[in-house]
DNA sequence: TCAAGATGCTAATTCGAATTATTACAGGGT
DNA sequence: ACCCTGTAATAATTCGAATTAGCATCTTGA
């Protein structure tokens, strides 16, 4: 096992001091460092006939900032399951920490007893990096809450309430895109709308929710909401539109009515809230919105940036994008 | 901009010296250390309310071992291609990451001028890692070398070939799984066969292509090697069964022979070597074998972790898995 | 009572590179 | 001879944690 070259190494070799190679090295010619050609060109010399490459461990030491960034997520990043619903905002991440020349961090060893992960268990290695992007549907509220009182830089995807304090997020504007699907559905004549989904829960239930309890007062047409989906429940109402949270129950809804005999959407539309946390039939082609997945892990890279430089905790909200399907009519 | 806490500070609130934490941080009891119960507790406290972990890096650069693991690919672990065929690799080595209670670092801040992204940069951060896995068909000879030269712990993914000295890997075994199709094929009655792929550059495509040879030649049976698919050049040549590199090859050509009227299996038989590459239909039912890529991935980890303890070379070949399918008769 | 042995902790050093402060030495002017 | 000014390089320090040698203090046993 050959013994990794040092500076001092090269030093001797060249016959000057190790200083004089971290100048050569790093190219110094400022503030009254000066290096007379012939010294430079010697250490250079050196270097090249060695192959030496600085050890970036000791280089980040004194740096103070080692250039990595955690990713935390209560499960696997790596499911086993295709076609998952977090991988597009890993995409995003690691794409723009490849941007940032930073090099990525999974806390892999983060799990607690119960074997779900934890941010702060016995041994928390949350600190290894210089800062943090926090992934899940619904995240520990007093890890977030320790996670601000410790001064720890991170980044939550997706919005969140105070923690003692305001959390740093970048989410998707679930209520405007909620209120668009409405906005569209009025314009369509609809006046009798129904909202299927917990609603509560996670942020991001409870902000779609709030869109549609907004929506249907500003436009003073009827809204009710069911946790669960239930087609006879929602038809004796007179519903004509539904909103569901889940893709996966939008497409079960409207399997079921044209099993029934009716028509999506000439009976009933359907439309879906991007929330896809379970595998859904495709071809069912439902209208509603897409979550910018890839794009809010990559401005959660860099508003975690921002935060590392200037200390500020931002909160962003990106627009959803409307999918057109063939179910709202 | 709260700065990182470092021992210094934890010895302060404790009342005591910086190496008193050290050495309760590290539980050293052995060589004449040791710690007042008592002293310790109230480190350990200090450490537990403050949430204080030791920095990486100057763990790093005194001792060797962070419980860091590095992964790297030369294409972006996050892939937006669907079926993608590295994803059961990365499963494995998380999963196994996790039960050895280490973190990943995945190397996305490495990227060389031309975009591939090269191993050793003009700042490589390879070292952050106590070792590392590497992943993808073929690696550069030269960044091979370099490692081993270092002596820089890792382990590949997939056998290597030497590169100035013997390279430690987990691959598949494929001479021994070809064989298996051929002895298969020829039990069948089989005495004409094609092998489909470029049989060469990657190791895994050679090693395929020699177990061919191997088996053809053990038989005492018709073989031939055509780097790409011609069906009407194969159906000259009388062969009655095709072993292909590549699943999406494999399947385009049992379509093609359906196309031509012919029956697969009945007229033609093909075989499919497991690479994917390239996403394939699936409404084929290829017979072939499957590569144990999450098993990879899972051993690829356990090596490195004995590549770092014993400092051994473990060079390791798992059996590839049957699968029937309805394309061999 | 005093040496021998435990016990509990700390000072000082180390790792490799970056940086600051400082020294050494030339040549020029007076 | 003396001071001054550039020039060229080095000594010393820093980063944060690990480790070793060693210093106090307290028990024992004879």
């Amino acid at each position: 096992m050959a013994k990794r070259l040092t500076q001092q190494d090269i030093a001797r070799m060249a016959g000057v001091s190790q200083a004089t190679v971290s100048l050569v090295l790093n190219n110094r010619q400022d503030g009254g460092v000066r290096i007379a050609p012939e010294t430079r060109a010697r250490v250079l010399e050196v270097i090249r006939k060695t192959g030496y490459v600085a050890n970036p461990i000791a280089r980040r030491l004194h740096d103070q900032r080692n250039r990595i960034l955690g990713v935390f997520t209560y499960e696997a990043v790596f499911p086993s399951t295709r076609a998952d619903f977090y991988q597009p905002f890993l995409e995003g991440i690691e794409e723009q920490a490849e941007d940032a020349g930073c090099d990525l961090l999974l806390f892999t060893s983060a799990k607690a007893a119960g074997g779900r992960r934890r941010i702060f268990s016995d041994d928390s290695r949350i600190r290894l990096a210089d800062g943090c992007v926090l992934l899940g549907r619904s995240l520990d509220r007093s890890d977030l809450a320790q996670l601000l009182t410790e001064g720890i830089p991170f980044v939550s995807i997706g919005r969140r309430d105070d923690a003692g304090g305001p959390v740093p997020y970048v989410g998707a504007d679930y209520p405007a895109a909620v209120r668009d699907l409405v906005d569209r559905a009025v314009a369509l004549g609809h006046h009798k709308f129904a909202y299927v989904g917990a609603g509560k829960g996670a942020e991001s239930s409870a902000d779609r929710l709030r869109g549609f309890r907004e929506a249907v007062a500003a436009h003073g047409v009827d809204g009710i909401h069911v946790p669960f989906t239930g087609l006879d429940q929602l038809l004796d109402a007179g519903v004509t539109a539904v909103l569901t949270e889940e893709v996966s129950d939008g497409a079960a809804l409207v399997l079921a009515a044209r099993e029934r005999g009716l028509s999506v959407p000439g009976d009933l539309s359907v439309l879906m809230l991007g929330a896809a946390t379970r595998p859904a039939p495709d071809d069912v082609d439902l209208t509603g919105f897409g979550i910018p997945r890839r794009e809010m892990g990559r401005r959660a890279v860099q508003a975690l940036t921002e935060v590392l430089e200037n200390g500020t905790t931002p909160q962003e909200l990106l627009a959803c994008e409307f999918v057109a399907g063939s179910t709202l009519g």
